[in-house]
DNA sequence: AGCTTAATGCAAATGCGTATCATATTCATC
DNA sequence: GATGAATATGATACGCATTTGCATTAAGCT
């Protein structure tokens, strides 16, 4: 319980109860929903009785996010899903049919891009890649 | 000049002269300004001296999209970029200093895509790469 | 040309996210 | 533990890109 609370003041972050609350939120979701946006939170907040406005979530995301202590992605779906932020990076597979995200990670394409960007005069800074499929045996 | 008429036709629209305007537009932009917002057109539009709605520009991409002439893309810029449907698949580098939108492709790339989703037991139906670049030379 | 249907333009509505501002809370100091 | 300055919060207004409702206009068949 001190955890977080530890965690938000290495961030520079004062101590408050929707920043304790949101972080054991992000914290606490399985796998299999680790990626949430802000709606996703709040609604989570709501239903463990706490009186947090959609503001604040959206403000201490995007706190957190600058913090590194979540990233934050645009997926095609429109609206920003956010995540604790892991040491290791990863890009995401998202399926079409159950909308379950799955991580992964492949150095062979980490390095191939960096080459792209250097072979067109650019310096890779950042880069998104989401792979969109669908079960092999449901068609 | 019949072109377009031809190919709104194939792809099922009535021949209206805003779809015609926006088509040659598209079609017309310089490798590279390709990649256009809604609002890049509707500016487009303006200076030839038609006078089309927003809103007619944006239902236009739309069913441009549905119908395959066009290409709508979601870059971290918040708004959608058009771009004229291509045979060829092709991924995205944009420029964090000036915009700019540079296609490129890697079949290593894409291949090792197919090939994740595979060993995850998916079917990579589609999939979406962006490389966030800066010049080399400007830090 | 006339008529039916779909397309357009405008303006208002939406949806996600941010800014404003008065109030409440943290946290360092006493 | 109380006090006060500084920051965080919550409600709401706002901004932006995109969509929608609806009256008007244009497309295209006969």
């Amino acid at each position: 319980m001190a955890a977080e609370n530890q965690e938000l003041r290495n961030a520079g972050l004062k101590v408050t109860l929707p920043r304790i609350k949101i972080l054991q939120i992000l914290e606490s979701a399985d796998p299999g929903s680790r990626h949430m946006s802000a709606e996703d939170v709040y609604r989570a907040l709501l239903q463990s009785g706490e009186d947090v406005g959609l503001a604040t979530v959206y403000r201490v995301l995007t706190q957190f996010e600058t913090a590194g202590i979540v990233t934050r992605h645009n997926f095609e779906t429109g609206h920003s899903m956010f995540e604790i932020a892991k040491d290791d990076h990863h890009d995401h597979m998202v399926c079409l049919s159950s909308g379950e995200v799955i991580e992964f990670s492949d150095s062979l394409i980490e390095e191939r891009q960096r080459q792209i960007a250097q072979e067109h005069g650019f310096e890779l800074i950042d880069h998104s890649l989401v792979l969109y499929v669908r079960k092999s045996s449901d068609d």
